[in-house]
DNA sequence: TAAAAGGTTCGAAATAATTCGAACGATGGA
DNA sequence: TCCATCGTTCGAATTATTTCGAACCTTTTA
């Protein structure tokens, strides 16, 4: 009875500045950062803007997020559990999550 | 007596959150936006971590910023005047450039 | 014990971003 | 006026990212 694959997460002093920024820096990753913001999602309980992308795309763009260290992929039964590495965000980057996620998310915020 | 070419900034309100985000996640122009914290530079006297590189290449480098919002660059006699613009950018994102400004340089800060 | 559900990975194709030389423009000084 | 300085722009080549189908793996359910 192996389980889901364990995937790789940065420790917290490995988390860098820039890699953080960029995968913020995606509308798409961005949103989907701020659905994590009540609490831990099941993948399927994320949304994207489109609705009908791939599988594989959405597995992509969670992984981006979670090499960065913004986002924790846990194996939850069949399913995926993903949420925001909030303490670990927030002791590496003092206020960059709050700023990024209070931010308004108007037209221009794309 | 023309002048310097006049080159497009976006407006305040134009700023969006995901393009400074982006701009900010190279970590030259994350370094460049740090040079600019303590007052405007000319373009002559921020550093590249390679001093090598092409002028165009640093130009490009500054246009990513320029329009992003992130910095102004204005001509000052034969040179440029670069400044960080940071009203703007707290007013539209409080917090933001604080957090990104003040996070530590280490190394895998990039 | 199948088969369906939920996701990851791989590889290839399409897009986007970066790099840099060459050409150009404006300014300031000789 | 002429020329060196400081930068921008353009286009082409390189490199990085994104997208997506196909193959695969694990867990749950029938």
């Amino acid at each position: 009875m192996s389980s889901s694959p364990d995937l790789p997460h940065p420790e917290r002093s490995e988390i860098s500045l820039t890699t953080v920024l960029f995968a913020l820096s995606d509308p798409e990753r961005l949103a989907i950062a701020r659905q994590l913001v009540d609490g831990p999602l099941d993948m399927a309980e994320c949304h994207l803007s489109n609705p009908d992308v791939p599988k594989s795309t959405k597995s992509h763009l969670m992984k981006v997020l979670r090499t960065a260290g913004v986002v924790r992929n846990e194996a939850n039964g069949r399913a995926r559990r993903l949420s925001l590495r909030r303490e670990d965000l927030d002791a590496r980057f003092p206020g960059l999550l709050d700023a990024v996620l209070s931010a308004e998310k108007d037209s221009a915020n794309s």
